[in-house]
DNA sequence: AATTGATATATCGTTTTGATATATTGTAGA
DNA sequence: TCTACAATATATCAAAACGATATATCAATT
């Protein structure tokens, strides 16, 4: 049976594609989808250890030399268990804009502190909209079957961060112009 | 010294407008800031109850007959806290869109399903954004210091929804009409 | 009088984070 | 050559947060 770990099934995902070791699966986690979800070696790897003792993916030592090195392969149980979860369109967006969360209550510390805290938000923002512009040229050369899904993150992504960086404008200007 | 649990701060935040209980707390929270900030009981009462012991609230019965009630204030130490911690303009903004993520490993289950998914997504989305308008709406009628911060949160949570709602459209129709 | 729903506090198991520990391999510069 | 550093790789731990549940009271309806 399918858990509550969200992160089993980004894991089932990523080995859909091709076999991974526990480390890879990281990066392609912080390389390609950590701007919509992130995971850890502390989640991946008792996710890892969880999902072979369900019959969800295989491992087998791949150790080139000495170095023990680990990769896994899904299963056909973890492909099913992998097509009942997209299946189901029941989806949480869990979202914590700690910025948000200091603007709210910004009165307490002045209006100059929150427009610092728009600032640094703002900074930030553009520099992560830079990155996913650069994906989605790349993406644009050669909009395959396979690179679709990819594309429709980033153009997402690319989307609420100019989103973002509207308000920010805005924002300032409400709080220096309202009395 | 302020810790690094962040329902530390929201609790410090609502209790420096006004005094509440553990379960007004979670009241304000699901009202006014969940749709970017979330906070659940098992978070909140352990929360309130490491606030006391460092100082920053302090608890007063204030049970009206023989119900117990707990009030919680904060303290100049918590203000002071609250304060420290709304001038560090760091802010880690979390985003989990299990939507996203669905949509990323879209290809194992084909476009049909990934269409459902935006076509739920979407559906989430326009009810809430729904609430927030009246929320602005509401708001601009009395555009005061104390609601200008709230306010700024309602629009950028209309702000990006409406990003989201323009995507979804771009999105299905890529789906549809790219071979 | 009984039932329902809101109020109110609290805990429990599970998941996730973020940091850290440990060790190996590849590589760039002294 | 060696040596220092960065990247690779697995793993664990305490702390934090979630989501569900337990318990009980109060107010309003039926």
């Amino acid at each position: 049976m399918a858990k509550d770990r969200k992160i089993d099934m980004v894991i089932l995902g990523l080995l859909s594609h091709e076999d991974l070791t526990g480390y890879d699966i990281k990066k392609r986690i912080d390389s390609h989808i950590s701007f919509f979800w992130k995971g850890s070696f502390g989640s991946i790897y008792p996710a890892l250890s969880g999902l072979q003792e369900q019959g969800m993916i295989v491992r087998r030592s791949c150790g080139s030399g000495s170095r023990e090195k680990i990769s896994y392969s899904i299963t056909e149980d973890g492909r099913i268990c992998l097509n009942e979860w997209l299946r189901d369109s029941n989806a949480c967006n869990d979202l914590k804009y700690e910025t948000l969360v200091k603007l709210f209550f910004g009165g307490a510390a002045g209006r100059e502190t929150s427009i610092r805290n728009i600032d640094a938000f703002e900074k930030d923002i553009r520099r992560d909209l830079e990155v996913l512009k650069m994906y989605k040229e790349n993406l644009e050369k050669d909009l395959s079957d396979d690179h679709i899904y990819f594309y429709l993150t980033v153009t997402f992504g690319i989307d609420t961060y100019e989103g973002y960086l509207k308000w920010c404008s805005k924002a300032r200007k409400l709080l220096r112009n309202s009395l």
